[in-house]
DNA sequence: CCATGTAGTTAGGTTTCCTATCTTTGTGGG
DNA sequence: CCCACAAAGATAGGAAACCTAACTACATGG
C-alpha cells in the first residue's frame, strides 16, 4: 500500500532503466528528425538513409542485398526504393561484367548534392555532443561501442562495421591496447571505428 | 600542414560524428527490437508503445491527444490505434463528467498482462548497461540527459517529463546540487528523472 | 549441362501513417 | 445568455512503407 502522495516506487526506477528510457528518447529524436528532413527534401525516410549511406561506402556495399541487410528491410523494399530514386535521377547503376545480375549504385551529381544536405539531419543531435569535453566524448563513445557490440552479439543488429567485430582486430586485454592488423597499429579507444570501410567480419559460428 | 605524429586533433576530429553514428545504431536496435516484439505479440509497434505507456502514467496523460503528442503522431493515428486495442479487449475507457468529449484510458486485466510482457522488449539493450560500473552509469546518464535537454530546447522532442524542463526544478549551479521544489529535496545526478509522473512543464516563450 | 543457389524485380496485400472534414462539447467575451 | 471559437476525438480516403511469394536471369560447381 502506498503511503506517500507521490508514487516514489515508480519514480525511483533503477538507474539502468532510466538510461534505457533516455536512449529511447534519443532514438525517437532520430525518427522525428529523419521524418522532418524527409518532408523538406520530398523523399521518404528510407530513401534518405540510402542516399546518405551511398555517400560513404565502398563498391561491394553499394548493392541492393547489402542495403537490405544494413537496414533490416526486405530486398523487395530496397528494390522499390532504388527504383524510385533512379526515376528521380538521383542514382546511376554500374553493371559489372563478372556478374550481370547485380549492379553497383552511384549517386548522380544531383543525388550527391541531396545526400550532402540530407546528411545534416542529425545536426541537432551532434550539437550537444560537440559541447562535451574530450574525455567525456571518449567515455561516451566507449560505452556506446560496448553496447553496440553486445547488441551485435545478441543478434539484434545484423550488419556491423565496427572494429570489435572485425577479423583484423586484436582485442584490448591485459593492458594491451586495441590493435588493427590491417593498419598495423595500436588504436586508442577514440580511434576505434563504428563504420570502417575496410571492415572484414569475423566468421561467427552459431 | 600537419607534421606531428601525435595529431590528436586529427585523430579526434570525427569523434563527434562517430558518436552520432553509434547513437544511430542504437536507435536502429530499438526499432528492430520493437518490430520483433510486435510480431511475437501480434500487435503493431505503436500499439505496444501505447500499452507500455499506459502501464506507468497518470490519468491526465492517458488520453488520445496526449498520446499523439507523446509519440509525435497525429490524433487520427492514435484514435485508430485505440480503436483496435479496444476491439481486442485490452483497454477500458473512463468518461469523466467534467468533460464528456474526452476519456481516460485504462488497461484491462488482459491488457496489463500483455503490456508487462511487452515492456521487456528492451532487455537486450539493458543488459550491456547493467554491466557498467555505477560511476559509468552515472556519467552516461548525465550525458544522455544533457543531450535530451538540448533536443527538447531545439524543439525536436515535443513532450518531456525530465527534471531539467520542470517548473519545480532548481538548476544545479555554482556548486549547488540539483533541487526539486516539489519533493523539497536535493537530487543527486542519478536521481534526476527522465519520466517523472509529477512533471510540470516550464512555460516556454517561443 | 544440369542442379542449385543468388541478385534483383514484380505483384499483391497489409499496416501505418497522414490530411481534411466532421460531430460533439467546453469556454470566454459581448 | 448567446454565439463564436477552440478543443477532443472519430471517420473517410489515400499515400507510402513494408511484407511474402513467385518470377527472371545469371552464376557456379559437380
Amino acid at each position: 500500500m502506498r503511503t506517500s502522495p507521490f508514487d516514489l516506487n515508480q519514480q525511483n526506477a533503477h538507474l539502468e532503466s532510466k538510461i534505457v528510457a533516455a536512449f529511447e528518447r534519443v532514438a525517437q529524436a532520430f525518427r522525428v528528425l529523419l521524418w522532418q528532413e524527409s518532408k523538406v527534401l520530398g523523399l521518404s525516410p528510407i530513401q534518405i538513409q540510402v542516399l546518405i549511406f551511398l555517400l560513404h561506402h565502398a563498391a561491394e556495399k553499394r548493392k541492393v542485398s547489402y542495403l537490405a541487410a544494413e537496414f533490416n528491410l526486405s530486398k523487395a523494399t530496397i528494390s522499390d526504393t532504388i527504383k524510385t530514386l533512379d526515376q528521380k535521377g538521383l542514382l546511376e547503376k554500374e553493371y559489372l561484367p563478372q556478374d550481370t545480375r547485380s549492379y553497383i549504385l552511384h549517386l548522380s551529381a544531383q543525388g550527391e548534392k541531396l545526400a550532402q544536405q540530407a546528411a545534416l539531419f542529425a545536426n541537432d543531435i551532434q550539437q550537444p555532443i560537440d559541447r562535451l569535453t574530450l574525455g567525456e566524448k571518449e567515455r561516451l563513445f566507449a560505452q556506446l561501442t560496448g553496447i553496440i557490440d553486445h547488441l551485435n552479439k545478441a543478434g539484434v543488429i545484423s550488419i556491423q562495421r565496427m572494429c570489435l567485430t572485425c577479423s583484423f582486430y586484436v582485442a584490448h586485454r591485459n593492458g594491451m591496447p586495441h590493435y588493427c592488423r590491417l593498419l598495423e597499429k595500436a588504436l586508442e579507444q577514440a580511434e576505434l571505428r563504428i563504420d570502417c570501410p575496410e571492415h572484414h567480419p569475423v566468421e561467427v559460428i552459431r
